[in-house]
DNA sequence: CTAAATCATGCAAACGTTTGCATAGAGATT
DNA sequence: AATCTCTATGCAAACGTTTGCATGATTTAG
C-alpha cells in the first residue's frame, strides 16, 4: 500500500497536455491561455497535488534547511534564541535543523562535517566554549555557505557576527555594587577560552580600577561549567577563605543561584552580608528569595537579527559584494533583591 | 566562483571509465577489479568526492530528516527530551529538524503542513495543550509517515505512544502529603484539555479518597499557562480564602515555585504553615530556599525511547506487520523542603 | 577448437521539475 | 496566395546517482 504522490505527469496525461504546460501552469506563465491554467490549477487542486520538494532541491541543487548549531538546548539562554530564530525563518520557505554541540569542539566538528553530507541553505552557529580553532567552520565558508556567529565570538574569523556587549554588562554590573557600597567584589568567571566570559572578566576588571579598588588574584575565581553545581565550590572558596568579599558578582544566573544557596547555608545574609548579581536573566532569577540581581541580554532579539542577517546573505544575488555586518547588542542591569539599593 | 561538487562523472571522465563503474566501486561492488575499485577510491578521496544528497533523496524519493514537534523548547522539560532524541539520532544517518508549535493547534498544523511539502521520514510528537482534534495528526499517518506521540497523549488515536504515568506520580505526592500530616490539600491544575493535567488531577483526587479525605471544588484551581505568573493568582486565591489549605500540589514545578514566592510574602512558613509539592524536577528547583519537594520525570529517557521506535518503524519492511507500542514511564517522588518528613 | 561459463564493465532508464528553444496553427499583412 | 507575426504549447535536456540488463573479453570445459 505504498502512496504514490501526484505529479505533474499525472495532471499532464489526465488533461491531454505536456508535462512544460502543467508546471508553466502552475506558476501562472504568461504565455498560457487562461482556460489551461485553470483547468490545470482546477485538477492540482482536486488531486491534491504538491510539488516535490525533493526534484526541486535537485534541480536547484540548494536544499531550504538552515541550520542552527548551539552548545546546549536546554539552557534558557540558547533556547530563548532560537526562539528568536524561529520566529525568524518559521515563516519562510526555510526550515531549521537545530543542533546541539554540548560544549565541545569535537562535537560541533562532527556536526559541520553530516552537515556537508546533506547541503544546506546557511547555519547559524553559536560556538562551543572549548572552539579556539576555526578550521571546521572555515571549511563552510569554502564551501560557500552562508554563516552568522552569534553570542560568542570567533577572534581573528571574518564572518557576520551579532553579539552582546558583554564588557559593558559586567561593568554596569560591579560599577553598581560598588556605588551600593561594597569595596571587596569577587568575581566568579568561566572557561578562559571562551569571549564572553573574557569580556565579563574584562568589565569587571576595569569597573574597579576606575573605582581605584584592587584587582586581586584571590577573588578572581575559575569555574569550568555553566550548570549550577560549578558555583558551590568556588563561592565556598570565597566566602571561608580569610579575606571574605562583599560581593560576588557570577558569570551567569545559575553560578548566582547556587552561590546564593551556598551563602545562605554558610549564614551569610543577602544582601546584608554579601550581595550577588548574576547575568543572564532567567525566567526563573525573579522567584528566589531575595530576587536575583542580574543582567539582562535581548537574547530573542538576537536571535532574530542573526536569522535575518543569514537570510539576507542567502538571497544575495551571486556576483553582489558581501558586506560582513557585526553587530552589538547592549545589555541591562536588573536590580532585584540580592544587591543593596543606592 | 562558484563552487562546483565533484560529482561521479567527473571522476568516470578522469578514469575513463563509466559513471556506474565509479558508482559500483564506491559500494564495494563485488564484480568489480580490486585494481578498479582502488583507482576510483583514490582518485574520490584525493578529489574529496561527496556523494550529492540531493541526487540521493531524489532518486530514492525520502529524506533523512526526522520532525520533532514540541509545544515550547524554553522549557527544560521538553528540551531535555529533545536532548534524549538528539543522543539517539546523531549518531545514526538521521538528521533533526525541531519545530515549536508554542502549545496552539493552529501552529501545529501550520508546522504539519510545511513538512508535508518536504518529504520526511518520521515525525516525533509532543501535541500542544489545545491540540484536542487530531485530524492534522492523522493526515501524516495516511500519508505512510512513521509517527511517535510522546509525553502527552491524543486519545482515541492509534500511533505509539511513550508517555509518563502522571496519575500515579500524582498520586504518590499527595498521598505523601497526607502521610507527612495534612489535611487540606489544594491542587493548582492547568488546562482541562490536556492528557497529562487530566491524570495528574485524577491521581490527586483518588489520593485523597483513598485517604477519606473530601474533594472540595474550592481547593482544585485552574489556571491557563505553564509559566511562572501563571501561579501566583490561583495561590492568592487559596491563601486569602477562608478556608486556607496546608498543602498545595502544583501541576509543575514553575507554578509551585510561583506559589512557594507567593505563600512566602503572605507570610507563610514553607512548610510548617504549608506544604508544597511540585512537578517535573527542573534543574534549579533544588537551588530554592527551601528546595522544592516535586515529581521527576524520566524525560530524557523517554526521548530516547521514543526516538528508538520511531528508527524502527521507520526501518521496517514494507510487508511487515507494524506492532504499535504503548510504553509507560514511572515517576519518582523527590522529598526537598518544601514539605514535612513524614 | 568450439561452446559455454565467467568476469568486468558499459548502457540507458528512472526519479520530478523547470526552461530555452522549436513549432503548429491561427490570424494579419502584403 | 504567399509571407509574416503572434499565441499557445510541446520537446528535450539537465540535475547526480543507482541498477537491471546487455555486451565484449577472457577463461574454462568438453
Amino acid at each position: 500500500m505504498k502512496r504514490t504522490r501526484i505529479t505533474i505527469k499525472d495532471i499532464a496525461n489526465e488533461l491531454n497536455i505536456s508535462a512544460s504546460t502543467v508546471s508553466r501552469a502552475l506558476q501562472d506563465h504568461p504565455a498560457l491561455k487562461e482556460e489551461t491554467k485553470e483547468a490545470v490549477k482546477a485538477l492540482a487542486k482536486k488531486w491534491n497535488y504538491r510539488p516535490n520538494s525533493m526534484a526541486l532541491n535537485f534541480l536547484r541543487q540548494t536544499s531550504t534547511t538552515i541550520a542552527v548549531i548551539v552548545p546546549d538546548i536546554t539552557s534558557y539562554f540558547f533556547s530563548a534564541a532560537v526562539t528568536g530564530i524561529q520566529d525568524i525563518l518559521v515563516p519562510t520557505q526555510y526550515n531549521i535543523m537545530i543542533c546541539a554541540s554540548n560544549e565541545s569542539i569535537e562535537e560541533e566538528a562532527l556536526i559541520i562535517e553530516k552537515l556537508s553530507k546533506v547541503q544546506i541553505a546557511g547555519v547559524l552557529i553559536a560556538p562551543a566554549s572549548t572552539t579556539t580553532n576555526f578550521d571546521h567552520i572555515r571549511k563552510l565558508q569554502k564551501n560557500n555557505i552562508p554563516l552568522v556567529i552569534f553570542d560568542r565570538d570567533c577572534k581573528g574569523l571574518e564572518a557576520h557576527k551579532v553579539l552582546v556587549d558583554d564588557y559593558s554588562g559586567a561593568f554596569e554590573a560591579v560599577d553598581y555594587l560598588i556605588k551600593s557600597g561594597c569595596k571587596k567584589i569577587a568575581h566568579i568567571t568561566g572557561d578562559s577560552d571562551l569571549s564572553t566570559n573574557n569580556y565579563r572578566l574584562q568589565g569587571y576588571v576595569d569597573a574597579l580600577k576606575k573605582n581605584n579598588l584592587p584587582v586581586l588574584e584571590e577573588f578572581i575565581i575559575h569555574t569550568q561549567g555553566f550548570k549550577h553545581k560549578d558555583g558551590i565550590k568556588p563561592t565556598e572558596l570565597l566566602l571561608e577563605s580569610k579575606n571574605i568579599p562583599d560581593a560576588i558578582f557570577a558569570v551567569n544566573d545559575r553560578i548566582a543561584v547556587s552561590a546564593m544557596r551556598t551563602a545562605k547555608k554558610l549564614n551569610f545574609r543577602i544582601p546584608e552580608d554579601i550581595s550577588i548579581i548574576g547575568f543572564d536573566d532567567e525566567p526563573h532569577s525573579t522567584y528566589f528569595t531575595p530576587a536575583l540581581s542580574t543582567v539582562w541580554q535581548p537574547v530573542y532579539s538576537m536571535g532574530m537579527l542573526s536569522a535575518r542577517i543569514l537570510l539576507h546573505d542567502i538571497n544575495l544575488e551571486e556576483g553582489a559584494d558581501l558586506k560582513l555586518r557585526y553587530e552589538v547588542f547592549k545589555t541591562e542591569l536588573v536590580i532585584r533583591g540580592t544587591s543593596k539599593r543606592i
